[in-house]
DNA sequence: AACTATTTATAAGG
DNA sequence: ACCTTATAAATAGTT
């Protein structure tokens, strides 16, 4: 929707690409809110960037995301973890007891040793940990917009530029067109610590 | 964009919201799209809705999104997830024997009881495979598009209509202007049936 | 579900 | 990087 028609290909140009990107993650964003809106409908979008600005503050606070899972959950996640972890403990004591009650002594370090092999707490939320920091990494925005609007149980969640990307490490890649392009920095190497993401979302309430 | 401007608030008449929704949802999808070529971004959106068609089909199939995990953790998340419960399960199985070795014959229940307890390996996955849930439901039309374009590793995900959505319940609400509008059935139960959800992936590597 | 008048998004230029 | 403007694209209302 310019003076040009647009050619639905990767932009070469880092200028015009960071800046096409600026614009059209803020129309991305407004159709997202429009949709949320007009349609009464919950709307999350995660926009993984290596081209914002390396030097955007990070914050490891996420309240923000477990209000959004509480409202799909029912239940706050890391509580449901924590009380989850809790019992899963709470058995491991008891079942340690156990042993050594029925144990001899000298067997305590082999019953040690199972022991902290097998389910380990911390095991439990590993997997979900992950999960959660895939849907958002960067939560600061989340709680500046919920600050501003001031609002807790109804409100927008919009994440903003992540850590550490890196506009300079472009490299080829592929699109599922076929059509070549290239890559930003991040690599695909799982590092959680590189994408971008921001996220809307109107909540059910 | 259209013959009238519009006013950006709950659509009330359901027909109006229902063309609207389809068309919204299409523009998004192919904003999204746009910003992942053009500007060479990973975007992932979801809306979850219930206003979609209640007979749209299900699928349990979940290959697409654990592509999609992979890409972001380096490694099946799925697979991941399994072997530690392989490995959970063979640790409780080991710990079983030494149990039985060095216990009374007339524990046996005692003990199963205790293993049963502790450390399920269905309770590692649990919240995993929630939070796997909340990012994506329905992942039919993952496939679809990713057999359509022969691609594997850089590939579209489009998620299609879920399961479950019902038109009919709405019901009150509000979204993060303060303004009014109506819900939809899910509620704010935690029903993982419920929501419709689409995304959209141009992946990294 | 196709059409089209109009609004909205945005590419190029300042 | 922000402001303007011409044009392309999205879509509300219509058929």
């Amino acid at each position: 929707m310019g003076r040009k028609k647009v050619t639905f290909e990767y932009i070469t140009d880092d200028q015009k690409r960071k800046l096409s990107f600026k614009k059209r993650q803020e129309g991305l964003k407004k159709k997202a809110r429009e949709l949320s809106i007009l349609c009464g409908v919950d709307v999350v979008s995660i926009v993984f960037n290596a081209l914002s600005d390396p030097h955007s503050e990070v914050s490891p606070d996420d309240r923000g995301v477990h209000r959004f899972l509480e409202k799909y959950h029912g239940s706050p996640i890391l509580e449901k973890t924590q009380n989850q972890e809790g019992l899963i403990r709470e058995r491991l004591n008891k079942m340690k007891e156990y042993l050594k009650k029925r144990s001899n002594e000298n067997d305590e370090e082999e019953i040690s040793q199972l022991m902290s092999g097998c389910a380990d707490p911390t095991m439990v939320s590993e997997n979900a940990l992950r999960l959660k920091m895939l849907v958002v990494q960067n939560l600061k925005e989340i709680d500046r917009v919920m600050e501003e609007s001031g609002k807790v149980d109804d409100e927008v969640y919009v994440l903003a530029p992540p850590p550490m990307s890196e506009e300079g490490l472009l490299i080829n890649g592929e699109n599922e067109n076929g059509q070549t392009l290239h890559h930003h920095g991040m690599g695909s190497n799982g590092n959680w610590n590189s994408p971008l993401s921001y996220s809307y979302c109107q909540s059910l309430s």
